[in-house]
DNA sequence: ATGAGTGCAAAGGCTTTGCATTAGG
DNA sequence: CCTAATGCAAAGCCTTTGCACTCAT
C-alpha cells in the first residue's frame, strides 16, 4: 500500500490538468501517502499547522479534480481524503461507528472477481454506469471493541 | 420497499427512547417513507416548507437516536437520511457522481449470502466487529448517463 | 397539569472568497 | 517574466443553541 512516493504520478496528473505541483500540494500528497487511510480535513489541518486552511481546502479541490486524491464524505459531515485508487490501488473501507476512523482493507482476488460480476449485474439491471464500487463495513474497530 | 406506513414501528421506537411521536416527526417519517431513497437535508427542508429548519434538524437527530432513520454522509457535505434498515429492510446504494442522487437497490439472496461470508472473513481478519455492510456503486445514474 | 417539543432569531463553526503578494515554469 | 498559487482576513452558509410558548400525554 505505502509504496514509493507517488510524486511523479501526481505531477503528471497535475500537469495534465494545467496545474503546478507546488510545495503545498506536495506536502498534502506526502501526508496522505504516509497515512495509508482516508484523513479527515481536521487531521490534515492539524498535521499541516503552517499551511493556511484556505490553501489546504483549495489544493484538495485541485488534487481531486486532477484525479490525484479522492474525497469521501465523513460521518460527522467533515470530508475525508485519500490518494486516489489509481495511485494506491483498489481497496475497500472499514468504518468505525465509535471513533469514526476509516481504515483501508484489500479483498482477496476471488472476492474481487465476484464483486465485479455482481456490480455488472446490478448496474445493468438499473441502467447505471458504474465506475467504481466499494464494500464498506460499519461497526467497531479493534480498538473500540476492546473498550 | 414502500410498504405500509411504518408509523407503529416508529412510534414504538420513540416510546422506547422516551420520546413523543409528534406531528412534525410524523411528517418527516412520511416524507422519507414516500421517497424510498435517502433524502438530502435540503430536500427535506424544501419538502417541509412550513417546518422550521431547527425542528427538522432536531427531529432527525431524535429519530436517528431512536433507530428510526439512518444518516448517510452526502457527497456535498450535506447529510442524507432514510428510514432505517429495520424498517425498510436491508439494501444497498447506487450513488450518481453527476447529480449526487442516491438510490436504493436490493441484492439477490445468493449475493447477499456471499457478501455476508466475505464480511465475516474480513471482519475476523481485522479484529473488526461489523454490524452492517454495504456494497456501494458509484458512477452515472441512468438519467445522467443519457446526457 | 407539566415537561417535552416547537418556533423564531441569534450564535457557531467550518468552508469559501477577495485581493495583494509570492513563487513556479 | 507572467500567470498561477499563496496567505491573510472577511464573508458565507449550513447547523446548532437559547428561550419563551405550545402541545402531547
Amino acid at each position: 500500500m505505502t509504496n514509493k512516493a507517488p510524486h511523479t504520478e501526481v505531477a503528471h496528473r497535475l500537469v495534465g490538468a494545467q496545474q503546478r505541483y507546488t510545495s503545498g500540494r506536495r506536502r498534502l500528497v506526502e501526508l496522505l501517502h504516509g497515512a495509508g487511510r482516508p484523513l479527515e480535513i481536521f487531521e490534515i489541518v492539524d498535521a499541516s499547522a503552517d499551511l493556511p486552511v484556505s490553501t489546504i481546502y483549495r489544493n484538495l479541490v485541485v488534487l481531486e479534480q486532477a484525479g490525484a486524491v479522492t474525497r469521501y464524505p465523513g460521518a460527522g459531515g467533515s470530508a475525508r481524503y485519500e490518494l486516489s485508487e489509481e495511485l494506491v490501488g483498489h481497496h475497500h473501507h472499514l468504518v468505525c461507528g465509535n471513533c469514526g476512523r476509516m481504515e483501508d482493507y484489500d479483498a482477496p482476488p476471488e472476492v474481487e472477481d465476484h464483486l465485479r460480476s455482481v456490480v455488472d449485474a446490478v448496474a445493468a439491471r438499473h441502467g447505471f454506469q458504474a465506475t467504481s464500487h466499494r464494500l464498506e463495513l460499519r461497526g467497531l474497530c479493534a480498538r473500540c471493541a476492546r473498550g
